[in-house]
DNA sequence: GTCTATATTTTGATAGAC
DNA sequence: GTCTATCAAAATATAGAC
């Protein structure tokens, strides 16, 4: 349930999903949704959210604690982003619900799922020789990258842009530090 | 005017902003608006995003027909551009327009938005000496990151992200190509 | 726990006076 | 061109029966 509904937020974002919408997502009647959910949709959305974080928690912190070297769990941990955003063609929840008008609602939830995420790809990171700063750095550009290729996707329809984003990443995270080039 | 509804749907989305909202930041009655705009709140949106394809116009296009070197015009591309989204603190126009359930809608005008910015990227990195595909590529993620540290910036809160995103792209997006590593 | 029915507010949009 | 007044539809939410 909280995976359809999790579906239609993607789709359609906070504002864009009614009451209507989700009852007929979840074939429950409103006054139903609202004895599950006494605080209305934005409850719901909260805990879609928490069943984010716990996908996240399978596809990103489980490759980590496996003894595969780092560069393998990159790739599994990118093989299962690349799955969940269905090559480009699905909406990151999290950007949905930073693009509501209620986003300052979900501000604490919304900084943690992207902590979280970012904080394993650094650990990552270290785990497999970089310095610090630099694990971070790139974590953060992981993501970064991520949320991008996907909103690009989504404003050209060229999924292209996304397949080209993870097969970047693959080669790019964890590569050693290379010394600046010299500018002219 | 256009600029203050440019400012209204960056700030609340197209979802989120209402009738009301754009009559109160308008000042103008919802007749009025009417008036302007027979079509109603989509028409408004569209005629924002052209407004919008003028401002990329002046900001990404007019330091492309300078003379200057190339790096110095990819310096002032990402000058304006930084000043537009305020350092992280403000969101894409196109990227609210992306998440709006309506989306369809603008699809053709954000496309071109989206291929017109990335266009004028290739061409500066063409004109700088790199292989179009390699051009072509960087551009496309110089408009990925831009998008995707504007997400991460608002999910988490941390500007510091935009800044450092800006700064790589200063860096790297006209370097010489250099031969790829060997993996492990 | 789920339903039907309904309350209340807000939405996008129009009519028509000035 | 702008206004007041109003519309029908859709929104979120609740009451109360079963």
């Amino acid at each position: 349930m909280l995976a359809r509904l999790m579906d239609l937020f993607r789709e359609k974002g906070f504002d864009g999903a009614s009451l209507s919408d989700i009852s007929e997502s979840t074939g429950l009647g409103k006054s139903s949704l609202y004895h599950h959910f006494p605080n209305g949709k934005q409850e719901i959305a909260i805990q879609v959210l928490g069943h984010l974080e716990e996908q996240l928690e399978r596809a990103v912190f489980e490759p980590l604690r496996s003894n595969d070297p780092p560069g393998k769990k990159l790739d599994r941990m990118l093989d299962a982003i690349d799955r969940f955003y269905e090559g480009g063609h699905k909406a990151c929840l999290l950007e949905r619900l930073c693009a509501s008008v209620d986003a300052s609602r979900f501000r604490r939830p919304l900084g943690r799922a992207f902590g979280t995420w970012i904080d394993a790809v650094e650990a990552l990171g270290v785990e497999s020789g970089l310095p610090r700063a630099v694990a971070r750095q790139r974590a953060e550009d992981l993501v970064v990258r991520i949320e991008g290729a996907l909103i690009v996707c989504a404003g050209t329809g060229n999924t292209s842009v996304f397949a080209r984003t993870i097969r970047d990443l693959r080669e790019n995270v964890l590569a050693p530090v290379r010394p600046a080039k010299k500018t002219t």
